[in-house]
DNA sequence: CGAAGAAGCGGACACGTGTCCACTATATCG
DNA sequence: CGATATAGTGGACACGTGTCCGCTTCTTCG
């Protein structure tokens, strides 16, 4: 992360990635139990908190490689459909890692919502902004949203109990992506 | 609330209430120690809990007459004006009210998205379904949504901080409200 | 009215969170 | 290479939550 960082520690902050990515893969629930966690990384609290001071922080690190993809996925999917449908396939595969991967979205949601204020949304919203710029600029989606705005509607995915999931979660990504149009 | 109550219960009850109100009323936060509330009120910890199982089932009582409002005003609205616009205006309230108590939305969709299966969304899902039912008989309101789909979407209006409110709230109600048209 | 049993009470407890700070290991520089 | 400043460590602690259960108080019924 930063250039010179010690040995120890980026071994421990590998280590507690590493202790949270078991934690979450044999618990397959989105409860992380921080103390649990630095415990199994054989750190102390503090270390584990300095390393990441917020729960979605250690979240992000753990899903990186779901988050990357999304990012790689937007200019994708604008090269081969319009932007709408484009914004809609994107939609998808968001709601798919938010399904399978709670935390996925559940860690932008919260990093994202955290410094709105400061204009960095991250690289999940780095990736929206593409798409709603493109959709913008060809006139189907309305001007006045932005990655922060789309970021927070969908941010429910991340709150649905897994058996309402079926019967909402697609349905509200289309009430949304219609609420985007431009009319 | 049951029939037989005894007398102390409803006191303690009563006094837990009202030790919330003041609380919420003195440092303005959405914040609320249960525990702070159980010591003010002269209860232990385990009444609290008995007499409201979740710190929502609190802020509904607490907030009882503003959803009360939001309730009895769903049908008035519809009564001088078109469906699609009622639902704009109940929107307004429920905003004005997130903003100023900012309980009151939160104890609402908590409870609400609590036993969303259950199919009993509360007083306040009652107010939507009749706004939505107008709205769709109407064909001004898509046919394929119910009350806990928008109590889903409009609940980030309770997690929205207060120097985003401005910007966001009610641009993203209009989103929705876009969303939810019959097209 | 007094006994009995049920409804309600309340505080101790187990657990998780996040902070703080005295200590330790490491990188750097003379 | 050894001194030293400092980044990094880890665990104790203060606090909040929610549960559990032995005890108390109310109500009811004979």
């Amino acid at each position: 992360m930063v250039r010179n960082a010690r040995k120890d520690a980026l071994e421990n902050r590998a280590r507690i990635v590493e202790a949270a990515r078991q934690e979450i893969a044999s618990s397959n629930t989105t409860e992380l139990r921080l103390n649990a966690i630095a415990r199994e990384a054989g750190v102390g609290q503090g270390t584990l908190y300095r390393h990441f001071p917020t729960r979605e922080a250690l979240l992000v690190e753990v899903y990186r490689q779901e988050v990357d993809e999304l990012v790689e996925l937007a200019p994708r999917l604008l090269e081969g459909a319009e932007p709408v449908d484009a914004l809609a396939r994107w939609f998808d595969r968001v709601a798919e890692y938010a399904r399978v991967k709670r935390g996925v979205l559940a860690a932008v949601e919260a990093s994202v919502s955290r410094d709105l204020t400061t204009h960095s949304l991250g690289p999940i919203g780095d990736a929206l902004t593409v798409l709603l710029h493109a959709g913008k600029t060809a006139g189907q989606v309305r001007d006045d949203v932005d990655a922060g705005d789309v970021i927070i509607l969908i941010g429910y995915l991340s709150r649905l109990d897994e058996d309402e999931w079926d019967r909402r979660a697609h349905r509200l990504l289309r009430v949304i992506l219609d609420g985007l149009r431009h009319r």
